[in-house]
DNA sequence: TTCAGTTTTTGCCATTTGGCAAATGTTGTT
DNA sequence: AACAACATTTGCCAAATGGCAAAAACTGAA
């Protein structure tokens, strides 16, 4: 669980009695590609750090075409945050692109944390606010940039991710399809 | 100031005092079309609450290219987070779209009524939370849709916008060129 | 190794979008 | 009204991307 400890460290402190609780919390879990962690029509009710593994967040549009929201690599937050947040149905999917191993909180446990760690809730909201400002960052961008370049952002941005994840799944991220980025690759090397 | 207290209220409790502690550290700011609330190169100092009128985000590819990240109209903050909670320089501006009525914090007045204001942390970042997210939904199904479906997206989104804004700043908030803009509109009618 | 199942590449052609410049329309000022 | 300044539309053609299906490459199990 270092890595998470770690992780959270970053955000705030926390004393030796704190981090022994939240490891306390922590329930491991491991799936396999292709496993949902979460799924569309349900209310989110935990939340899971990614300790290995690659997740992606996914929907269907109403072309019925399934479309990569955004992947989470190791070190990062899996959530579903307006599900989670306001207790709604999800909308989307959280499903492993390969096999992971997380470390999940429940809605009770992160409740026990928040009321037994002062610092906690000053953490979540610095987590929650870097989380969504890198996703913005990361996507406003390439809505003005072509099918090519938006690929060589990626390789750029997450050089180890782009050979494990599937072609169309990374095409259907960048918003092209899968031919015209195979055709993208070809042409780049 | 109803219309920022009416705002602040739906996230978290507030008591009289307070509400006239918060409306004594707000500032007025009136901007003139196309004026700059704040620019790129700067440390990001104060948060605006847009009271009146419409401002847009926008930086410089490295094409030189001016693009237009999004839009901020009436009843939302404006704030670079990147700049402002970080203290590193912007690397986009914040202008007027139309005249505007702007009701301004500076850093130092937020953290006086942090200190003073028990739920001021907690209702900020609700605040910085929904608006993060709402911009994350906004963007994301963008990329899955061609230029057309993005227009009519907006339109169903921001009805009362499509008007206000020149057909040169929506169509680099769409990613798209304006003489396509243009073309896609008259193929609508 | 072989085979079936899956993923990726490719060819062919249609459609969408961009680039550029000229024409047209709009707005505000004198 | 007349003009300048600016915004929008349009025509023409080139480039980028999509759609579809077949071929090729890859993967894992027997």
């Amino acid at each position: 669980m270092e890595n998470l400890i770690n992780y959270l460290l970053q955000f705030g402190q926390l004393n030796q009695q704190q981090i022994e609780l939240i490891k306390s919390k922590a329930k491991v879990i491991e799936l396999k590609k292709e496993d949902y962690f979460s799924e569309a029509g349900k209310i989110s009710r935990q939340v899971a750090f990614v300790d290995g593994g690659i997740l992606r967040v996914c929907y269907y549009n109403n072309k019925g075409e399934e479309i990569t929201r955004y992947f989470i690599d190791e070190n990062n937050f899996a959530v579903d945050l307006n599900s989670f947040s306001y207790q709604i149905p999800s909308s989307e999917y959280v499903q492993a692109v390969t096999d992971c191993k997380l470390l999940v909180f429940s809605a009770e446990a992160l409740k026990d944390l928040s009321l037994t760690i002062i610092a906690w809730n000053s953490i979540i909201s610095a987590i929650t606010a870097k989380s969504l400002i890198e996703k913005v960052n990361r996507i406003s961008p390439m809505l003005a940039e072509d099918a090519k370049a938006r690929y060589i952002s990626f390789l750029d941005k997450f050089p180890q991710l782009a050979n494990r994840i599937p072609l169309s799944l990374l095409a259907s991220y960048l918003g092209i399809t899968q031919s015209s980025l195979s055709r993208i690759r070809k042409n780049i090397r």
